[in-house]
DNA sequence: CCATGCGCTGAC
DNA sequence: GTCAGCGCATGG
């Protein structure tokens, strides 16, 4: 279904409100079988329909399996000729009846538009080409105008309804408007196929002389935002057009939802696109009522056109006058209807019953009901949201600036040339990588949390940890050091590291950390491998803070130490008289660790220091001279301007290095001489081995893919030697774009995608990970 | 959603 | 120097 429709972006939903993300994904994709169901005879446009309707139909659609199956082909996919066979049908108008079964009255209220619009330009559409025509379907509010398509008498349709003294009655205000209007209105047939009119039906006309009509296009998907011609919406746009209508008696906000589907036509035939109106919602509001909100609650669904309640049959049942509870129509004057969802209620129907219509203005159904403790009354604070109410500051009065420290800022880069869960170094970062903040550490992706001090899964294996001397009793000889499990801490009031209060269990961190070392896991003993070598790697990383314990603590940040393996581990009762678990840990690595002569010769070499946030020393530099400005201040000593010579010392330590070079392992370098179709691009790149992390950039770029723009995935190397991932490759085939994307050098209709295996090893062992969610 | 966390900050 | 307590990421 997915290769069917072209292009769809779901990401773009999140600008349209009042339904999630997700369930506007849930929705599209349940949308689709429903285009089948539509051209078997019944029209989305015959429902007022919502996107519970939607559910409904789908299910019915489900259950009558002959219906939804003529709109599938063999392999169950929706045929694109089914849909585009529609072009010339006149649809369903609202004087027919649905000949499905409906589970409740609906109303026939939209009246749909049938149209053939070219596509003048496109600029994200593979599968479709420009000039191609498509069908469109639109509605609008302007179909009560004169020369309907569909004869219906002009006015029924187009009437709209206001709220007066908690019912729906008719307001007539825009007919008197359509009177003063002597200006004959373009009919609705004569202009279906001219991009100009198209604009008219969009634009609301219907108070030329009276009115302000405005259009909104603001909750279009960024790259339609200013669009107000048809021929500029692109495949997979989903939009909501929405219109103020101001007029003497009323105001007014409209909003339209739209579906822009394109197909993909038949062999030989163009191709085609849908315009899937989907609803239509509405809020009237007396004047001096602006500004209207989005939001739930804030539109009513238009009710029908007969019933003076739901405008529906009046012999049919209606929803909006019959009583949820008892179904009944009877006691029209003992009714409430809910200002949220419009149904209505009984009085004497209700839990616990009212003996009189209540004085209140607003009455809200027990379903629909919000909880008084909830509202935010006027000139009250806005509520304190869950979790901070849990805070300590919410009871005291403390008026400090949290949030400023470098403990509390989000990352600004993550690591993504490893998966989170990679053991191991991390290409590029060699041995004595010194970095002054624990988030930079996470952001190098050596050591993720910002707080914790071991990172791994409980059911798999610690990654990382970070030795910062949070217990006396540790030993650290460099090669070798113990380290101690966490929790066992009391952390209430928000704390993040505390006294320790219980003993600590081998779970969460510390049974992952157990699971490295070679041995079964023993949660009671604890464990001793016999071959210790063939634990899991750790990353280690050594905190300046550990200096009050160790030796081999850095004097400032946070130092990546190398890979250790767990030897043993076992419980003990601690200095702090609870019981611990502990671990011995051993340097297994072939580079050097820091605090040998040859380490240090190498992070010499390697230029290594301190690597700061960016601007931060900066900001240090300019606090500390403002501070010696106000202390000088206070002692009313004022001297003459002198340069801060206290700058941090480590802005002596240069700009952070370039890294080491690059080491390739025997089997890569094999593969790449084997990958000899790339041979000139990997000549390229292993050009800049030498610089280190610079070579992992290098690589991404020249390995790109002109289609995504991601590295490539599932590589199909090109006979002009260019590399595309193959599903790009097919998307533009079946775009029957048979040229190279790079080059567009002609491939030929039948050339056959071979992925280069040899690439995406490589490719895979550079970029652990990156291939996920592809 | 909740619980956890060997950091970091400014007030005291 | 001590201390409370913050955002954020992460895993369960």
């Amino acid at each position: 279904v997915w290769n069917n429709i072209g292009f769809l972006e779901c990401s773009q939903f999140r600008r349209v409100p009042f339904i999630t993300l997700k369930v506007q994904c849930i929705f599209l994709v349940l949308l689709l079988p429903i285009v089948a169901l539509l051209e078997d005879g019944h029209t989305l446009f015959d429902y007022n329909v919502g996107l519970n309707d939607i559910v409904q139909l789908l299910i019915r659609s489900e259950s009558e399996a002959p219906t939804t199956a003529s709109m599938t082909d063999q392999d169950g996919e929706v045929n694109p000729c089914a849909v585009s066979n529609c072009k010339n049908k006149v649809k369903k108008t609202s004087s027919g009846s649905p000949s499905q079964p409906s589970t409740s009255s609906r109303s026939f209220l939209i009246d749909p538009g049938i149209g053939l619009y070219k596509i003048n330009e496109l600029v994200d559409a593979r599968d479709v080409s420009i000039g191609a025509w498509f069908e469109a379907h639109i509605e609008n509010v302007t179909r009560a105008t004169k020369g309907h398509k569909n004869g219906k008498a002009q006015g029924k349709s187009g009437n709209t309804y206001k709220r007066t003294n908690g019912s729906l009655s008719q307001d007539h205000s825009r007919e008197n408007a359509n009177n003063l209007d002597s200006t004959p209105s373009t009919s609705y047939s004569d202009c279906m196929d001219t991009d100009e009119e198209a604009i008219y039906h969009i634009k609301y006309d219907e108070y030329p002389e009276n009115g302000i009509v405005e259009m909104d296009t603001s909750n279009l998907r960024p790259r339609a935002r200013t669009i107000l011609k048809w021929t500029e919406l692109k495949v997979g746009d989903v939009g909501m057009v929405n219109y103020n209508v101001e007029t003497p008696e009323e105001r007014g906000f409209y909003s339209m939802y739209f579906l822009f589907l394109f197909f993909r036509g038949p062999e030989d035939t163009i191709n085609d696109c849908k315009i899937l109106f989907i609803e239509e919602m509405y809020k009237i509001e007396k004047p001096g009522a602006y500004p209207l909100t989005f939001g739930d609650g804030d539109f009513k669904r238009k009710s029908g056109p007969e019933c003076k309640h739901c405008r529906a049959d009046p012999d049919k049942e209606c929803r909006f006058c019959s009583c949820y509870l008892c179904g009944g129509k009877q006691d029209a004057h003992m009714q409430l209807l809910c200002d949220e969802c419009n149904m209505a209620y009984h009085i004497y129907c209700l839990n616990p019953p009212l003996s009189k219509i209540p004085e209140d203005e607003d009455w809200y159904c027990p379903s629909c009901k919000n909880d008084s403790n909830e509202v935010v009354k006027a000139g009250e604070k806005l509520k304190q949201s869950k979790k901070k109410a849990k805070m300590p500051s919410a009871s005291t009065e403390s008026q400090r600036d949290w949030g400023k420290g470098m403990a509390c800022v989000g990352r600004t880069k993550e690591c993504t040339i490893v998966p989170s869960n990679h053991y191991g170094p991390i290409p590029g970062v060699p041995v004595g990588t010194t970095w002054k903040f624990r988030v930079q550490v996470s952001e190098a992706g050596v050591h993720r949390p910002h707080v914790g001090g071991i990172h791994g899964r409980s059911n798999d294996g610690a990654y990382s940890l970070v030795l910062a001397g949070g217990f006396e009793d540790e030993v650290d000889r460099g090669d070798e050091f113990t380290y101690t499990g966490s929790g066992g801490r009391d952390l209430s009031g928000n704390k993040r590291i505390g006294e320790h209060s219980f003993d600590q269990t081998l779970t969460h961190m510390n049974r992952a950390l157990a699971l490295n070392c070679d041995a079964p896991l023993d949660d009671k003993n604890g464990a001793e491998s016999k071959n210790w070598r063939a634990g899991k790697p750790v990353r280690v990383v050594r905190s300046s803070k550990g200096r009050r314990i160790s030796k081999y603590a850095p004097e400032e940040g946070n130092r990546y130490d190398g890979i250790y393996k767990v030897v043993k581990y076992w419980p003990e009762i601690g200095k702090c008289g609870f019981l611990v678990w502990r671990y011995l840990l051993r340097r297994d690595d072939v580079e050097p660790a820091p605090w040998t002569s040859e380490g240090m010769e190498r992070s010499k070499k390697l230029g290594l220091s301190v690597q700061y946030p960016e601007g931060y020393l900066e900001a240090m530099a300019s606090k500390e001279k403002k501070d010696k400005v106000k202390k000088q201040t206070v002692k009313q000593e004022p001297t003459s301007q002198k340069e801060p010579t206290n700058t941090p010392k480590a802005m002596r330590m240069g700009d952070g290095g370039k890294g080491e070079a690059f080491q390739l392992t025997q089997e890569q370098q094999w593969l790449i001489r084997e990958d000899c179709m790339n041979q000139k691009l990997w000549d390229e790149v292993l050009a800049s081995l030498k610089e280190g992390p610079n070579f992992l950039k290098k690589l991404e770029q020249s390995f790109m893919c002109v289609c995504c723009q991601e590295l490539v995935y599932q590589p199909v190397t090109t006979e002009c030697l260019h590399n595309v991932c193959k599903s790009c490759l097919q998307r533009s085939f079946r775009a029957e774009v048979f040229t190279c994307p790079a080059c567009r050098y002609d491939l030929g209709k039948g050339y056959t995608m071979v992925p280069n295996k040899i690439l995406q090893t490589l490719l895979d062992q550079f970029f652990p990970g990156y291939s996920k969610g592809r």
